[in-house]
DNA sequence: ATGGCCTCGGTTCGAGGA
C-alpha cells in the first residue's frame, strides 16, 4: 500500500489536480494540508464519486487538513488535546491497520516573531500528544507539512538560510524531539537523490532552478518503519500548470 | 534589493504563506 502527503495550497484551486494525481498514483491513503476551506463546502461528493472516503477538519481561508482513503476512516482527533488552538492543523484517523496523524505545522513567519513562539508551542503539544499515542498504538504514521527542514542537506542553500525560520536550531530540535519518541524520518531510511526537496517558492523560478526545501515528511513508528519498502518525492505535480508550491511525498508499505 | 509569487476575503489591496 502507498501512503502519501501533499500540501495542496487550496483544495478549491487544486481539486482537479488532486483527483488527477490520486487516480494516477493510487495511494491507499492521501493526507492533504492547507485545504483552506470550511467543512460545509468540502468537495465530499467529487471525491466520493472518484471512490475516496474522506475526513476533514477545515476553516475558511486558512489552514485545514483532510484525509482521503480507499478504506474506511475513523476520526480520532481534530485538534491537539489540551492546546487551545483556533487554527485547524491536525487530523488523526484510524485507517486500515494504522493510525495516521496528519499535521500542518505552523510556518512561524520569522525567528522571534509571535508566530514563531506559537510554532514552538504547537510542536511541544504535538510531542506530548504523540508520546501518549505511541503508548497506545504500535503502527503510527505522522505525516504532513512540518515547515521544518531537518538538516542542511534538506536546504538548497544552507548558508543563505542559516538561522532563519524553517531551518533554525530550535525548530530542528523540535523535529529531533519527535524522532526521540521513536519516530523515524522514513525518507532517510533509503538512498535518495541529492538535493531532494518537497517545496519550492513560487518566486525566482525556484522550481526550475531546484532551489527548494524538504519540509514535508512521513514519520513512522518502529513497527511501521519495518514495513516501509521505499519513500520518494513525486515532483511531477509541481511542474503542472498552476501548481501548489508543495509536491507529494509517497511511502510504500508492505 | 525594501522584492519577486500565489491564495483568500473582500474589494480594486493587505495578510499570510515559506
Amino acid at each position: 500500500m502507498k501512503l502519501a502527503t501533499w500540501n495542496v495550497n487550496s483544495l478549491r484551486v487544486r481539486l482537479e489536480q488532486v483527483l488527477a494525481w490520486s487516480a494516477e498514483a493510487r495511494p491507499s491513503v492521501l493526507a492533504l494540508q492547507e485545504t483552506k476551506m470550511a467543512d460545509d463546502v468540502f468537495p465530499t461528493e467529487a471525491l466520493s464519486e472518484a471512490g475516496w472516503q474522506v475526513e476533514f477538519a477545515g476553516q475558511a481561508a486558512y489552514n485545514g487538513v483532510a484525509v482521503m482513503a480507499d478504506s474506511p476512516l475513523e476520526r480520532l482527533a481534530d485538534a491537539l488535546p489540551g492546546f487551545d488552538d483556533a487554527q485547524q492543523r491536525l487530523l488523526a484517523v484510524k485507517v486500515r491497520d494504522l493510525v495516521l496523524v496528519n499535521v500542518y505545522v505552523p510556518n512561524g513567519q520569522a525567528v522571534g516573531a509571535d508566530k514563531y513562539a506559537y510554532k514552538l508551542d504547537w510542536l511541544k503539544a504535538l510531542e506530548a500528544y504523540l508520546k501518549n499515542l505511541l503508548q497506545e498504538h504500535d503502527r503510527i504514521a505522522v505525516v504532513g507539512d512540518f515547515n521544518i527542514a531537518p538538516e542542511d542537506r534538506d536546504v538548497h542553500d544552507p548558508v543563505a538560510w542559516e538561522g532563519s525560520v524553517l531551518v533554525s536550531e530550535q525548530e530542528r530540535a523540535a523535529f529531533r524531539a519527535l524522532c526521540g519518541l521513536g519516530l523515524v524520518d522514513s525518507f532517510r531510511l533509503f538512498e535518495q537523490p541529492e538535493q531532494s526537496y518537497s517545496w519550492w517558492d513560487y518566486r525566482q523560478a525556484a522550481f526550475r532552478r531546484n532551489r527548494g526545501l524538504r519540509i514535508d515528511h512521513i514519520l513512522m513508528s518502529p513497527a511501521l518503519a519495518k514495513r516501509c519498502k521505499g519513500v520518494h518525492i513525486d515532483a511531477g505535480p509541481r511542474a503542472w500548470p498552476r501548481p501548489s508550491d508543495h509536491t507529494p511525498v509517497v511511502a510504500e508499505l508492505d
